[in-house]
DNA sequence: TAGTTAATTGAAAATAATTTTCATTTAGCA
DNA sequence: TGCTAAATGAAAATTATTTTCAATTAACTA
């Protein structure tokens, strides 16, 4: 479950952005999917529904998007830069196949311990982080098996 | 303490890479630098003593040597892909100043049992993890508390 | 509800990052 | 030393991203 479009709308109002039809295209394809996109990807989608939309726009809108939180940037998967809805839940991250790039969200990492340590030993005031494990997802596990029994 | 130059040319040769003046030049400013550097950083340092030197080649150096483990790639810092000689000790990860870009290594992050969990739960054949923290480091927040006090 | 204005948009151009191609050179083996 | 596959550099091609600027529009105000 994702944000309602609702409570989107009003963070964007709340910091002092517009409700534009083409932050909505863009929202609501990054929503829909539940796959990881990159910015040329989303484009494309929006771009069938809207064509008049351009990509620049859709550049603006994941910076903004990202920058309010409301969507991730993912970085493991093959290609730099790539986007997530985020989900509610506060705190969240990512396992992404390394084979098909799907990706499966999960809540409770409990670093703590470790930024504590960490803040601790290395005199750092930690901020954020960022923690993906990359693997084989059940489907491509599946497919690899049969390709080997094949052989 | 990095690998040695020695155990560095060895595991090139046993992968089938040749040992050429330009990889040895690019893995020297990897292994001198404590920050992690761009592409285009390296290529700048190296261009400096080897003029005959070729971005492309740093490219494809870098390429290789990510592929084998002998240098990591991190994303966090602002810029979408830098570079950091590997440390021997086998598993370790990044704290990175967003402000100034220092990196610190560390060693132990214990991601065993969540990694059992995810494994178990997603059904997921968990390969690697990308880890990194992100907030102030000790310098930084020194500067920031003069500043603040300044005011 | 119309008028106003600052924010937003799209198109084109500019810039930056990365990869490909291909002729030439070279590391490392026989 | 000679041979050969791998590596290199230069240029061009491709891809990704940002900037600029005139035209448009969301959302507030009267």
């Amino acid at each position: 479950m994702t944000f309602t479009q609702n409570k989107i709308a009003s963070i964007l109002r709340h910091s002092g952005y517009k409700i534009t039809p083409q932050r909505r295209a863009v929202l609501n394809i990054i929503s829909q999917s539940h796959d990881h996109l990159t910015p040329a990807a989303i484009y494309e989608k929006v771009h069938q529904q809207h064509p008049r939309i351009g990509l620049v726009t859709v550049y603006r809108t994941l910076d903004i998007l990202a920058e309010l939180g409301l969507i991730c940037e993912v970085h493991s998967g093959g290609s730099c830069r790539s986007y997530l809805m985020r989900r509610p839940a506060e705190h969240h991250h990512h396992l992404i196949c390394s084979d098909c790039g799907a990706v499966i969200d999960f809540t409770d990492c409990d670093l703590s311990n470790l930024e504590q340590r960490l803040a601790r030993e290395a005199h750092f005031e930690i901020k954020g982080h960022l923690l993906e494990f990359t693997g084989l997802c059940r489907d491509c596990r599946k497919r690899m098996k049969q390709k080997k029994a094949a052989r």
